[in-house]
RNA sequence: GGUCCCGUAGCCAAGUGGCUAAGGCAGCGGACUGCAACUCCGCGAGCGUCGGUUCGACUCCGAUCGGGACCUCCA
């Protein structure tokens, strides 16, 4: 399969370290605050991306840390008059929760700055072993100019960045370029070092937790495009000075989610956080992957209001075809695509090859959905009509995407028989009222 | 000021140097239907603007206008 990588620019082949793994790392949040949409985004996509590589069949191990110390976990700890673990307990637990409803799974391996403590310090002890680190004072900064690459992943060259340095002429730093390792404090948690007590820099722990836990390389590393730079630059130089080679061989960039074609933007008050968002989650999904993942992407209200009515359309037809074959007690046959099946399965997952195209991947769901639609009604279609509901559940799962129909009560199928031998009888009073019953249990 | 991205029908959104530029929503016209819902069939753009390269560009290059991102904490 293809996929863009952000450092070369280019669609390459993917081809992992190990035949039949995939070694991945996300960038996750810092656990300050209620996730928004925009955070979402890359909680969905490298969702997806993980579920299509398990259903290509290979292991995957994917890791997203989480940020538990940051001077914004240190101000909400102080505002609300709570531990900083405290303030991170419950917004981890608040992610969790809306991964969850947003349809991505939770059962990844989620490390936490606090638990790496000493694993980052060490870390910065060996940049300092290597001559790639120093110390003024009692903070310690990454020496920028002994890497070669530094500016390869975002595009810049040194020279230009030291022209565009407006802010924080640290003066204190050999060069404005170098940025901080280990951070002496007095506000707030702060640990032990051989430097003094402090607390470590943000691009760390990244670093020091794919070291620990996948000795310094992996297949992909992703995150947001705004996080390129400095972030993952910073993170490219300190694994060059420790291993001398690069820390991922795949790097994928998912664009921003915008409102109203603007940035997100807390202080102008154009947020939404998951947990308020008015609409089903699936439809949010579903809006979501619609874009490509690199492009950006404009949330509206019509527009999503236009993909809950999509995903309402996929399940709607999804439904009555699995209720249909659970009347007549067929959803277990085996089912038999017909050509069409096929295409649209082959299409499917050229797609998913095609650098994760979620967008014509839709377009194939799109399509299974339409098909469905004209066999669902005629009859003798039950195997093909089964091939179906099973192509319906392998794009589910690959998306992440949760339908939520179950197999039909015993009471349910009696009262879906009743309202069939109603309208036979076209006694319509008394088909009516059932037809509101079967509507209210959500059957029809 | 520096670096970079984007601009496709009313809206959302794929895509290609050359057959008729996918798909969805909305709209219009049909069909189906006890009523309703659902569903199915049919119908729309020449790709911001101006130049250039080319036998040929929406697709490559340049300029221009418009929008956006990063350079500073930010997914």
């Amino acid at each position: 399969m293809q996929i863009y990588n952000s450092i070369t620019r280019k669609l390459e082949t993917f081809t992992p370290i190990d035949k039949d793994t995939v070694n991945m790392y996300v960038c996750g949040p810092t656990v300050y605050n209620y996730i928004h949409i925009g955070n979402a985004r890359p909680v969905i996509f490298f969702d997806v991306v993980r579920r299509y590589f398990e259903h290509k069949g290979y292991i995957v191990n994917f890791v997203s840390n989480f940020t538990d110390v940051d001077d914004k976990v240190i101000t909400k700890a102080i505002e609300d008059e709570m531990t900083e673990m405290e303030v991170a307990n419950k917004f981890i637990q608040a992610f969790y929760d809306d991964a969850r409803r947003i349809g991505s799974s939770t059962k990844y391996l989620a490390p936490r700055v606090t638990e790496y403590m000493s694993s980052i310090i060490s870390y910065i002890e060996t940049l300092m072993e290597k001559g790639y680190a120093y110390q003024v004072d009692n903070d310690v900064y990454f020496r920028v100019g002994k890497i070669e690459d530094y500016g390869i992943l975002s595009g810049r060259k040194i020279d230009d960045l030291k022209e565009g340095a407006r802010i924080d002429v640290n003066t204190k730093k050999e060069n404005p370029l170098d940025f901080t390792l280990w951070k002496a404090t007095d506000v707030g948690i702060t640990w032990p070092s051989p430097w003094g007590e402090g607390r470590p820099g943000w691009h760390t722990e990244c670093v020091a937790m794919i070291n620990d836990i996948f000795g310094g390389r992996i297949d992909i590393h992703g995150g947001g495009s705004e996080i390129k730079f400095p972030h993952h630059e910073n993170e490219i130089a300190q694994n060059i000075a420790v291993h001398n080679h690069y820390i991922a061989n795949y790097w994928m960039h998912n664009g921003q989610l915008n409102i109203d074609d603007k940035k997100m933007s807390k202080s102008e008050g154009r947020i939404i956080l998951v947990k308020d968002l008015d609409y089903d989650y699936m439809g949010f999904r579903l809006f979501t992957l619609s874009t490509h993942y690199r492009s950006p992407i404009n949330y509206t209200d019509e527009v999503l209001t236009n993909y809950v009515k999509e995903w309402e359309k996929v399940r709607r037809v999804y439904k009555q075809s699995f209720y249909k074959l659970d009347l007549n007690d067929a959803l277990e046959i085996k089912g038999e695509q017909s050509p069409e099946l096929k295409g649209i399965e082959l299409k499917f997952m050229d797609a998913m090859d095609d650098d994760f195209n979620t967008a014509n991947a839709i377009t194939e769901l799109q399509n299974l959905v339409k098909y469905t639609n004209q066999i669902v009604r005629q009859k003798d279609t039950e195997s093909n009509l089964k091939a179906a509901i099973d192509l319906f559940e392998t794009f589910f799962k690959i998306l992440g995407l949760d339908p939520g129909v179950a197999k039909l009560t015993a009471q349910d199928k009696a009262l879906y028989m009743a309202w069939n031998d109603a309208r036979r009888n076209k006694d319509f009073d008394k088909a009516d009222r059932l037809r509101e019953e079967l509507q209210d249990r959500g059957i029809l």
